[in-house]
DNA sequence: CGGCGAGGTTACCTGTAGGTGAGTACCCTA
DNA sequence: TAGGGTACTCACCTACAGGTAACCTCGCCG
């Protein structure tokens, strides 16, 4: 069945802050874990490291480190990651092509 | 930050059973309950039910009741709840251009 | 009468995602 | 010497999605 290639990339995607981190990183391109820390005010820095271990182990993003007196990490979207973009922007107008508002009620 | 819509998309198709439901539909056409649940084995009653209310609050699947001597209830997909699956094929071959096997190790 | 099948509802339990708060190694600056 | 910044880890807690099992109504079949 063609669902499990979905679930599959359904899996990848589905995490609270997953979708923020990857439109920041798609927006700014490259950012160090603070700067994400920053940029997303909810998360906490458990869930962010988990959830950018996760996308990270999915091939979405890159994780760059600096072996440098104060740490530095980077991270940021690897090419298939971004090859991703077109997929949420279709989504994106599905969403936008809802009949008649239903927001829920 | 478009993110929300995205998020919205998600959470829609989020839950372990819907993408499985809504292929169903999407190859079948119309099913019963029944049908759903036998096409399914993995899911129990409870949880059916509630993914299918769900999907059909969101406007993706309608829910067509026969008020018979022995109930009979219809589902399938809306027209909208179709339109998505273009958007589930970019994905689909998104997650098919994933370089170099990454399957979980 | 007893049981089955339809499409549920209800009560209860569990696993896990996510949240909170603290601690850590290291160096730099004041 | 104290404190701050960086990128984490660890222990603990809670909420909720999902799973299990029993029950319900209504008619028909045997």
């Amino acid at each position: 069945m063609a669902a499990s290639g979905i679930e599959t990339a359904l899996r990848m995607l589905e995490g609270r802050w997953k979708m923020v981190i990857i439109f920041h990183l798609f927006d700014r391109g490259t950012l160090r874990f603070s700067e994400l820390e920053r940029a997303i005010p909810g998360v906490s820095q458990k869930v962010l490291i988990n959830q950018l271990r996760e996308l990270e182990k999915d091939g979405i993003v890159e994780r760059q480190v600096y072996p440098q007196v104060p740490p530095k990490v980077e991270y940021k979207l690897s090419a298939w990651g971004e090859q991703m973009c077109p997929a949420l922007d279709l989504l994106l107008e599905w969403t936008a092509q809802r009949p008649q508002g239903n927001a829920e009620t």
